[in-house]
DNA sequence: CACGTAATGTGAGAAAAAATCACATAATGA
DNA sequence: TCATTATGTGATTTTTTCTCACATTACGTG
């Protein structure tokens, strides 16, 4: 294979062949006319060859660019085609997100309308798995979920934002409780939890200062549940407090449904959003650009 | 037409995906493996998705990349192949060299076995022309003469070697007449010259340190000739003085049936290489620096 | 199973290519 | 002839690409 001359002036030189003029071809590869000028000068050196020449404002090929061009032609059509099919190809396929049912079931969901309308070229599909998610699956694109570092080093991630949790109960609850100290909060009420995040109470009474002790001897009195469906459950029958993220319980404390009394607390966690590697960065990008709009328009 | 990659990481790609191994890629496009790498991720980048994945020492394509390589293959060897068969059309095309009958018959003639041999690629054709020659004719490739600037400057020009002129004349002549000064020379002897150069024998005067009038005088007794060719028989004959190019006379000298008692000097023409524009410019270049070469030779 | 070997990946800086700007030059058509 | 619309080009800046040196990963052999 001889070697070949410039790629970058072999395109100048279809652009203008095609085009019959230096300027039109500069626009259209969104350069200079000076730009195209000395790619087609090069062009003409290598094969040492004038390949246009003058005609009217214009230029036309001499003999020798009216023999290049067809192959050039050729070859950057066939070249454009295959881009566009794969890019197409990127775009067309379904993209699939998994999620745990609960941030799926009451963050996401209620979303979900909104965010095919706003990126329909997206297909978005979601998955979501009621056990630990496994975010190297092969048939899926990204994992949104709360994790705590260290993360996969091999996997692109978009923080979104730090989780937070929060401790909620019905009204009812905290009117006949006391409202005082967290620390009184613990030694009478019940505490309620789920079964995946066994951290969380510790999490929040290390953040309120509160003894190891106290929290233990609360802990044994109180109940967990397997999935944050159920706990949501028995802290609105007003079995006791509950801790949970605050994302995911932000509708009924709005509505007035559930309250706390104190603020949330942020975890070593975040939430986020992990992309399978080898897989089309640009839409996880979009996706990940859309969260993180809601989520700041969540908080505003 | 949808913007496409870079066509230098289309490149590396194709080469990649052909060789399946970054280091052969590297290797045949003569640059290091680094650069290809980066090629690759550029181009990957440009998509959103991994292109190829390690397979044992080498790469292989993904998916993707497979979709991506049979278009991006066709379109690089359509390129290839348009390129060669320019390169090639040029090569196999006659080169037309034009040249002054003087020249061609006293120089080329005795070289051009030599010549066609050591540039058989040139497929050299000579053409000769009695009168004026007209550079830019349009069958003319390039066209060899002396000539003093100004020279055309849409030609390209290799300037080959000044013009040396020089008096000469049968080892007769000289024993018989005065050997002194370049004056006496001219008051004495009949002086040959041809109507093409005109300006031969003031110019070797005006070098000689001869006043105008002697010449003048010296002039009106001598003879004109047509052509050059002419010229050398009426010297060879004895019937006076010529001035003549160095080069055009070389072997009369050399053979001592001509003579040569001033040294050679230059004027302010030169012999020239004039390539014809648009015309393959590398084939021009090989003929100047093999013309070149045989100067330099023949002043050893 | 550690080790040599043969790949690829990557950060920093050097080198090369390309683009721009500003102006020169050339052809056209009123 | 002149305004208009092109292309050509020198000098400079910007961008891209390459190289170098080293890190990392996979393979196969003693």
């Amino acid at each position: 294979m001889a070697t070949l001359p410039s790629l970058n002036a072999l395109r100048a030189f279809e652009a203008t062949a095609r085009l019959g003029s230096v300027s039109a071809a500069a626009e259209e590869l969104h350069v200079t006319h000076g730009a195209v000028s000395r790619q087609l000068r090069t062009l003409g050196e290598h094969f040492g060859v004038e390949l246009f020449e003058k005609a009217g404002r214009g230029l036309v090929p001499t003999s020798h660019g009216r023999l290049l061009y067809p192959a050039v032609g050729e070859a950057f059509s066939r070249l454009s085609e295959g881009c566009s099919a794969l890019t197409r190809h990127l775009d067309e396929a379904p993209f699939t997100l998994a999620c745990p049912g609960s941030l799926l079931a009451r963050w996401l969901i209620p979303r979900l309308d909104r965010l095919n309308a706003d990126l329909p070229e997206l297909r978005l599909r979601v998955v979501s798995s009621e056990n630990e998610l496994d975010p190297r699956r092969e048939d899926v694109d990204a994992t949104l979920r709360f994790a705590a570092p260290p993360w996969f080093d091999d996997m692109p991630v978009f923080a979104l934002m730090p989780e937070r949790i929060v401790a909620v109960a019905t009204p009812a609850i905290w009117t006949t409780a006391a409202k005082g100290s967290a620390r009184a909060m613990l030694e009478r009420l019940t505490l309620l939890d789920t079964a995946s995040r066994p951290q969380a109470w510790p999490q929040w009474a290390a953040a309120m200062g509160v003894d190891d002790a106290t929290l233990a001897e609360a802990r044994a009195r109180g109940r967990s549940f397997e999935h944050l469906y159920y706990l949501l459950e028995a802290a609105l029958a007003g079995l006791g407090v509950a801790i949970a993220p605050e994302l995911l319980v932000a509708s009924e404390l709005h509505q007035g449904r559930l309250m706390a009394p104190w603020p949330a607390i942020e975890t070593d966690a975040s939430l986020g959003l992990w992309l399978a590697p080898g897989i089309d960065t640009r839409r996880g990008e979009r996706l990940a650009e859309w969260l993180r709009r809601e989520l700041t328009g969540v908080q505003r």
